[in-house]
DNA sequence: AATGAGCGA
């Protein structure tokens, strides 16, 4: 590579400073005013004009009004508190919460004694490390082995089986901590998991809720989660909202997923919402075809 | 226009 001598020498960090020196912090700070509840904004600058005289820059905006109609009143209201902590100096219309550093321990409930859970379970794995290999995959619901995870299991949605967590008179006391990890006065259970507790798993109640998913499309990019979830919990109970997000850019792909607890309130919301104007697009809203495995 | 992330005894 060769140098150009004969070109001028760049002095490009000089252009804009050939008359004198730089008086700009004579002058009054720049003040941002609003938005206000009609996103307005209004921004006073102050500066020196080519004949050094101090001039005065008012600029008027209107910042895009976030999706409302949506919106509980509380939720508006909540959205006009003013902001603190470290999102102090958010604008309007950026992310609304902050992932907090605080660490925060949780006490788990567990009675004395109960942690002969991890020397069973630990003993298990060591037997099965022993007998060849791989750490063997064992269904903790249905107790499948080899085929799924817990997780996966397609009875996972379902209510547990009350006996596992309910505390059992002496008899079966011992068998019980062992399996369940749950035993002693101490330990909390549910109201819905006390004995004598109505139990809910009449045979429409057994599907699993993955089937009672509705997939939701053309949702305008900054519609988040809990938008969704605003949304559809009129219709009934939402065990799960879903918004795919881009990896890359961390946007909204602009469609979602909601599942219902109940296919019907998943039915009649697809009825009610596909076509529906929100956030200034047309909703489509239909039934999810199950994801791939 | 478009069918989801990640984790593990």
């Amino acid at each position: 590579m060769t140098l150009d001598v004969s070109a001028p020498r760049m002095r490009w960090g000089e252009l804009e400073e050939d008359d004198g020196e730089d008086l700009d912090f004579l002058l009054p700070p720049k003040q941002v005013i609003g938005p206000d509840e009609n996103g307005i904004k209004r921004v006073i600058e102050y500066k020196f004009d080519d004949a050094g005289n101090k001039i005065k820059i008012t600029t008027t905006s209107r910042v895009r009004k976030l999706a409302k109609a949506h919106l509980s009143k509380r939720a508006i209201e909540r959205r006009n508190w003013p902001k603190f902590g470290d999102a102090v100096h958010e604008d309007v219309g950026s992310r609304l919460t902050m992932v907090s550093t605080e660490e925060i321990l949780i006490e788990r409930p567990r009675a004395p004694g109960s942690n002969q859970e991890e020397t069973k379970v630990a003993g298990d794995n060591l037997a099965q490390l022993g007998k060849g290999g791989a750490v063997l995959m064992v269904c903790r619901t249905c107790g499948k082995k080899g085929d799924h995870w817990t997780s996966r299991c397609p009875y996972k949605d379902l209510a547990q089986p009350t006996e596992t967590f309910v505390e059992k008179p002496a008899a079966s006391e011992t068998a019980l901590a062992a399996s369940a990890g749950a035993k002693g006065a101490s330990t909390y259970v549910p109201p819905s998991m006390r004995a004598g507790a109505e139990r809910t798993v009449g045979s429409d109640m057994r599907r699993r809720n993955e089937e009672n998913s509705v997939r939701v499309t053309n949702l305008s990019e900054d519609t988040r989660e809990a938008d969704l979830h605003e949304l559809f919990r009129t219709f009934g109970s939402v065990s799960r909202v879903y918004v795919a997000i881009d990896q890359k850019t961390g946007m909204s792909r602009g469609f979602g997923f909601v599942n219902f607890v109940n296919k019907e309130d998943a039915e009649r919301a697809i009825n009610k919402l596909n076509g529906y104007g929100y956030d200034n697009l047309i909703l489509r809203v239909e039934w999810a075809t199950p994801r791939a495995s």
